[in-house]
This record gives structure tokens, C-alpha cells and sequence, in this order.
DNA sequence: TTCAATCATATTGTGCGCAATATGATTGCG
DNA sequence: CGCAATCATATTGCGCACAATATGATTGAA
């Protein structure tokens, strides 16, 4: 019962799928608040963190590269969501920090979440399992 | 214990992260022939197929549409590998078939699954329980 | 101190994803 | 039959992802 280049038998098609399902019923939430899923983590990573972060901070977090980082923020600073300012102690460095509008944000996203979880509606244990594989994924192709 | 709005703490950013480590694997494996990750997906379901697929049907099994598939399958006939044209009998359809140099890919590919598969390492009863996850999750978002 | 190596970010170019819209073929109702 | 609604694909526009490269700041060894 061996068919690899099977679609359907192959992990690789499931994961590409669920994660464009995931993200495209993000997208539809966020767009009231005129924001993309990728920016919407970025926030997350924000609003979690104490003080600014430069722009390797937030691509670390979110295994993102400046290519991607670098105009994505231009967008939300342009939304006056978050402002980008050269590290003093560093000029290489440009810090990332949030707006009071980026902050009013987490309220907004706050119920996001939840109602994704509702849609998809597996329950808490299968989602610790999902999420505790997906890491090991992650973890494993990342450490090569 | 509730902290919805952390990064790690949501199901989101793992599946996320996860698709996009396992589709850069792919991808560096699948360069030496000169494809993407979502060019070997259609040709995953060209391989599968007895006849030629519409782009409709292409779209039904990849969950992708023709803003995506049209551009693609360009890319795809310019390299050789298929052949587009409209279906006699319905001439708003446009067929896509293999050519022997898209036949001849399926021998390179064949082993990709097995070496991605080796560098995520995780046993095929977790795999098993993953795929099915990924799928409700399908599922239920796509039925809405 | 100097300057080559390293580091952080930015830029460029290509290929997705996907919403919105356009175009042309087909169908079916009156 | 005639033509409006529907259908299949294509086009447009925008925002990611990411590899490759460029730019400018910092560091450290001679």
C-alpha cells in the first residue's frame, strides 16, 4: 500500500492546505481592520513584547527574512500602526516599535482567535497534539 | 493559564510556520529540477490522472484557483512539461496534459517524499494522526 | 589605528495566493 | 429562435516568501 506521489497520501499536501484554509479564514476577519495575516503576527510578536524589537527580532519570532520584514513593515508604519526608528546604541539596528493605534489593535484581534477555533472546532487536546507536531516539524528542518 | 493572543500559544502561527519550513524543503530539492513546490503539486495530480485535467479540476484537488493555476501552467508549458489547449467539446474548458518530459519528472520526484520525510523524522502512526487533523481542518473551513 | 571581515537591514527579481473583474462559451427559459 | 443567466478561464492588482545581492555600520586583529 506504498503510492508516495499519491496527493492525498502524502503529508506535505494536507499541511499546504490546512495552513492556506487557516490563513485565508484569518484574512477575512482581519480585513475589517484592514490588516493581512502576516501582519497581524507581527502585532502578536509586538504586543507580546515589552519593549521595541528591531527587525531580526521579529524575523527570528516569526522565521521571516528581511525581504519579506522590510516592506511588510513599511506598510504598517504607512498605516500608522507601528513606527521605524534607527537603534541609537546601533545604526544597523532599526527598531520596531507600536503606535497607540497598533496597540488599539489587540483589542480588536482579541476575539480572532476564538472564532477561528470555533469554525475549525477541534478540541483542546487534539490541538496540543497538532501544535506538539507541527513544532517537531519546525524544529527539525530548521536545525540544518 | 489563557494567553490566546501569544504567538506560541496559538495553532495558527505553528501550522503557519510548519507549511512554510516543509515547503523550503521541497523546494531546494525540487531546484536541481528546475520546479517549485506548487508546480510539483500539479503535477502530483497530472502523474494521478488517467486523462488530462481541466484547470477546474486542477483547482477542485489543489484547492487553488485560476488567478493562480493560469500563470503556472504557463510557466509549466513554457518549460515543457504539459500542453494547454481547449477542449473540443467545450471550448471554455482548457486542458492540461502531460508531456514526456512532465512523465519523465516523476522518476526524479519519486524520492523527495522519502528524504523530506527523513529530516522531519516523525513515525507514520504520528503522521497518520496529523493528516487526519489537517484534513477535519480542511474540511471544516471549506465547507462554509 | 586601520581596514578586512562580519553584521543588520534594504533592494531586486521571481513566483505564488487570492479577491475582484473581464471575456468568451454554453445553457436554458420564454 | 433569441437572449439572459451561468459557467470556465483569463487578467489585474496587491501582498507576501525567499534567494541573491547591495549598502552601510560595527568589530577585531595586525
Amino acid at each position: 500500500m506504498d503510492r508516495p506521489l499519491e496527493l492525498d497520501d502524502q503529508l506535505c499536501f494536507p499541511l499546504y492546505a490546512a495552513a492556506r484554509a487557516v490563513t485565508r479564514a484569518y484574512s477575512q476577519l482581519l480585513a475589517d481592520a484592514g490588516l493581512t495575516y502576516p501582519q497581524y503576527l507581527v502585532l502578536l510578536a509586538l504586543w507580546s513584547s515589552e519593549s521595541p524589537l528591531s527587525v531580526g527580532e521579529l524575523g527570528e519570532r516569526l522565521h521571516l527574512d528581511s525581504g519579506t520584514l522590510t516592506p511588510l513593515l513599511k506598510r504598517l508604519e504607512t498605516a500608522g500602526h507601528v513606527t521605524r526608528r534607527r537603534d541609537p546604541a546601533d545604526e544597523r539596528r532599526v527598531l520596531i516599535a507600536l503606535t497607540g493605534s497598533g496597540e488599539a489593535l489587540r483589542g480588536v484581534a482579541a476575539e480572532i482567535p476564538a472564532e477561528v477555533g470555533a469554525m475549525v472546532g477541534i478540541d483542546v487536546g487534539q490541538a496540543e497534539v497538532l501544535k506538539g507536531l507541527l513544532t517537531t516539524i519546525i524544529d527539525r528542518l530548521e536545525s540544518r
